[in-house]
DNA sequence: AGCACA
C-alpha cells in the first residue's frame, strides 16, 4: 500500500474537475477534427439559447466551449446526456461535456450577442425531412434576404434546418418576423423529399429554380403578366389558381400595352413568395395558353374601388363569401374555334414544374386546376372540404428547441400525412 | 479525452 499526501489544491482540483459545479459555460472535448460552430449550434441549441460558441482550440483543435445564456441551459444540457442512454455525438463521434471551470466566456464583445448571428436554427414541428423540400425553405426565407446555405437534417423526431444569411441583421429579422410561425408547403410536390443531410450552396442555388437568386424586393402583391392571352382569365380564375397557396386579400385587373395584368395580394410576403415560386412560368391553361409571368409589385396594399369583374376585394365580407361562380366556365377555352384537345390533353408542363401531378390524371385537362387538385373538381363546383394543397408546418422555434417542453416526443407520427396546421 | 480568452 502505497499513500502519499496530496496538497489540499491538487484535491480541489481534482474534485473540481470530476464534479465541477455549474455553469452557463460548457467545456467539451474530443470533438471532431475542425468542428465548425453550427455543429455545435446543432448540438446544443435544442437545450437553450447560446450566446457564444469558442472553437477548435487545443492542442488537437478538438475542444469548445459553449456559453447559454441561461445557467439552467446548460444544466438542462447536461443533465439530458447524464440520463441519455445516447452521448452526446457530432458526426457521430462522441463528445464529453463538462461544466466548464469557468462561469463565463470572457472574451467577446457581450454587446454583439450571439454568436454566428447570420445562421439560424430552425425547428419544424411534426415534419419529417421526407414531408419539406428544401426548395420551399429557400423560397420562405429568401423573402427576407438572400439565402447563403441551407442545411437539413433530422434530430430525433424533429425536421431541423440551418439557414445562412449574409449578416445577423437579416437573419434576426428573419427570427422576429417567422419565429412560431407556420410555413406554407405542399405535401403533393414531387420534389419535396430530401433525404439526410442536404446543402444548397448559395451558388449553385440557380440549379434550384430561377427563384431566390435575384434581390428584388418582395411584397405580399404578385404581379402577375398574362402572356398570350388566347383565352378568358376570368378575376375568379385568377382568384382560384391563387388561392391554392394562400388566403387572397385582393384581386385588381388591369391592361397595359395590350396585355393583362393582375395584381394579386395575399396576406404576407411568405405566401406570395411560395405562390410566386409555384406558379411563375406556369400556363392557366394547357397547351401553353395563358402564361404567367410574376413578379413582385411595389404595393403593399391594393385600393380596389368598388366590386366589378376587374377588381375585387375578398375581405369585405358580404362581398364573396366563398362566392361559387354562377358558372365557372374559365377552364374550357371560351373561343368557339378553340382547340378541343387543349382542354383535354395532359398537362405539358416541366416536370419539374408540375404541382400536383397525382390528380392530374384525375382531372384532366385542366393546366392549373389539377394543380390546385380536389378544391376545384371537374364539375366546376366549389368544394370547400378539401380546400388546400398546401399545409402549414410551424416553425416552433428559430435558435430554440426545448427537449423537455414541447420536445421531440413527436406528433409527427400522429399527424395524418398531408393535412395538418 | 480533461479548460481558452492576450
Amino acid at each position: 500500500m502505497q499513500i502519499s499526501e496530496m496538497s489540499t489544491e491538487v484535491a480541489e482540483q481534482r474534485l473540481f474537475r470530476n464534479n465541477p459545479m455549474a455553469s452557463k459555460v460548457l467545456h467539451l472535448r474530443n470533438l471532431p477534427w475542425l468542428c465548425t460552430e453550427e455543429e455545435l449550434v446543432e448540438l446544443c441549441n435544442p437545450f437553450g439559447e447560446i450566446v457564444f460558441i469558442k472553437c477548435n482550440f487545443g492542442a488537437n483543435r478538438n475542444q469548445a466551449f459553449v456559453e447559454f445564456a441561461e445557467l439552467n441551459q446548460a444544466i438542462s444540457m447536461m443533465s439530458y446526456y447524464a440520463s441519455s442512454s445516447e452521448p452526446a455525438k457530432v458526426r457521430g463521434q462522441t463528445v464529453y461535456i463538462q461544466y466548464s471551470n469557468q462561469q463565463e466566456i470572457v472574451n467577446y464583445n457581450k454587446s454583439a450577442g450571439a454568436i454566428a448571428g447570420n445562421v439560424l436554427i430552425v425547428t419544424m414541428e411534426g415534419v419529417q425531412c421526407s414531408d419539406i423540400s428544401i426548395e420551399v425553405i429557400h423560397v420562405v426565407f429568401s423573402a427576407y434576404g438572400y439565402v447563403h446555405k441551407i442545411a437539413t437534417f433530422e434530430k430525433g423526431a424533429c425536421f431541423q434546418a440551418l439557414i445562412q444569411f449574409s449578416n445577423s441583421d437579416i437573419a434576426s429579422e428573419v427570427k422576429t418576423a417567422l419565429n412560431g410561425r407556420c410555413i406554407p408547403r405542399d405535401y403533393t410536390n414531387p420534389h419535396l423529399p430530401v433525404k439526410g443531410h442536404s446543402v444548397i450552396e448559395g451558388t449553385s442555388q440557380s440549379a434550384v429554380g430561377p427563384y431566390g437568386n435575384k434581390r428584388v424586393p418582395e411584397s405580399n402583391v404578385l404581379l402577375a403578366f398574362i402572356k398570350d392571352m388566347e383565352y378568358a382569365v376570368t378575376i375568379d380564375v385568377i382568384h382560384t389558381v391563387f388561392s391554392a397557396y394562400g388566403t387572397v386579400l385582393k384581386i385588381v385587373m388591369f391592361e397595359k400595352n395590350n396585355g393583362m395584368h393582375a395584381l394579386v395580394q395575399y396576406p404576407d410576403v411568405i405566401t406570395a413568395a411560395t405562390a410566386k415560386m409555384y406558379l411563375e412560368g406556369h400556363c392557366i391553361y394547357d397547351g401553353g395558353y395563358c402564361k404567367l409571368h410574376l413578379s413582385y409589385s411595389r404595393h403593399t396594399n391594393l385600393t380596389v374601388m368598388g366590386d366589378s369583374d376587374k377588381s375585387r376585394d375578398y375581405t369585405i365580407p358580404e362581398t364573396r363569401v366563398v362566392a361559387a361562380p354562377p358558372a365557372f366556365t374559365g377552364w374550357q377555352p371560351s373561343a368557339p374555334a378553340a382547340p378541343v384537345s387543349a382542354a383535354v390533353q395532359m398537362p405539358s408542363y416541366d416536370p419539374s414544374r408540375l404541382i400536383i401531378p397525382a390528380s392530374s390524371s384525375t382531372y384532366p385537362g385542366q393546366s392549373l386546376m389539377p394543380h390546385s387538385g380536389p378544391a376545384y373538381p371537374a364539375t366546376g363546383a366549389y368544394s370547400s372540404t378539401s380546400a388546400a394543397s398546401l399545409h402549414a408546418s410551424r416553425l416552433i422555434s428559430l435558435y430554440g428547441m426545448h427537449p423537455g417542453a414541447s420536445g421531440p416526443s413527436g406528433s409527427s407520427s400522429s399527424q395524418p400525412h398531408g393535412y395538418y396546421q
